[in-house]
DNA sequence: TGTTTTCCATACGCTACCGTATGCTTTTCC
DNA sequence: GGAAAAGCATACGGTAGCGTATGGAAAACA
């Protein structure tokens, strides 16, 4: 599909016929550059993020992509708010709970991102939140979301029947704990590796 | 914390005992690549470990670099290998303790990773298990690192009169709490964060 | 049907790197 | 004191990436 540039030390223009087959209807722009952008996040991190590979992915040369994006900053500003606003809704989804099954939920928050199934999701948090450490953008972003987490499991566990202070210790050492499990390397450490995540659930949960 | 560069990694064999100024010149070199790239590393990350840049910071060219290096990745091996040691010796440090202070020193250890003065140790941190997302090379010695910390700290649970499975549990969980806790932002969640510090480093640790 | 707008390809210039080749200067060794 | 090695500088070739300029085809519009 790509022929190699010729080592042009001639200024031919090179028309090219545009394979008009799959040319239905290109509306390629906004989200798409971003879901890749995400997928490629999650896999190699921000450094990753280059906008000639994206394109490349996308099927597509960087001339698409500037012509949707300011340039690189614009695209890691889409990605940053898209997962910003994904986030919120997803924590308003876990953490809305009737009366009385506050535990159960704060139980099945642990276990969510701990599932092999939010593997990408859990890459996506570890590569944004490596990503704050230089990026006072990311840096905000990440700031964001967590107090909005907190804020919410705080709720839960003050549902529950903690007091105020004892919640916000609470919901600070849950997150803190499923993403600093979510960063260690410790499938040798045990044969019962579910047996002591129970325990630390019910550590952070329990009375 | 930081460590003063072991001697006992000299590269450079001694057929004979060479002179004074010798010994200088030849042993202050690579030390001093692999101190400064960790330097670059606590800030940087490891995509900040350019040849030129960490260069340029020594006040040499790459010349210079690839005289005492076979390439960029022997560099990042070294810098693999240093924090290894360093870590694996301060880990015998600071768990070591005489019977009957297990919980003091567990709530010590708990402090030390927490303390501001040890933000570059945990930069090193952050950015070497960031690192192991992408790299095998790095993940090998996290993991080392990982099994070595939580064999120690479950050793200090047990003696504190816990089961097995408990201890380790502890273990897990204060490690995961701690590294957790410094990839999260949550400076405006509580005006008393040294509360909230110690009601978790109690529910980490106490029965 | 002719014109404008949309969307993308191609070609460039520029910078930042990596790794090599080579030469120059200062020690070290005999 | 002269040869050899250590330690570093400089120059070079090569790749990858960012952003711009420009052109060209298709779609929308008039």
């Amino acid at each position: 599909m790509e022929n190699k540039p010729v080592k042009s030390t001639i200024i031919t223009p090179l028309p090219k016929p545009r394979s008009r087959a799959a040319r239905v209807r290109t509306q390629l722009a906004p989200e798409h550059w971003v879901n890749t952008a995400t997928d490629v996040l999650a896999r190699e991190g921000v450094a990753g993020l280059r906008v000639e590979v994206l394109a490349k992915k996308c099927g597509v040369t960087k001339g698409s992509f500037y012509w949707h994006f300011k340039d690189r900053q614009a695209l890691l500003d889409a990605v940053l708010e898209q997962w910003k606003l994904g986030r919120i809704r997803d924590i308003e989804k876990t953490t809305s709970v009737t009366a009385g099954s506050e535990r159960d939920q704060l139980h099945y928050a642990i276990e969510l991102y701990g599932a092999s199934k939010n593997r990408k999701g859990m890459a996506i948090e570890l590569a944004i939140r490596d990503w704050a450490r230089h990026d006072v953008q990311a840096a905000a972003i990440v700031e964001a979301v967590d107090l909005y987490r907190l804020e919410c499991t705080r709720k839960l566990f003050v549902a529950a029947g903690m007091s105020d202070a004892e919640a916000k210790s609470r919901s600070l050492l849950l997150y803190a704990c499923v993403f600093g499990l979510s960063l260690m390397h410790y499938a040798q450490f045990d044969n019962d590796l579910a047996n002591l995540k129970q325990r630390i659930a019910e550590r952070i949960i329990s009375n």
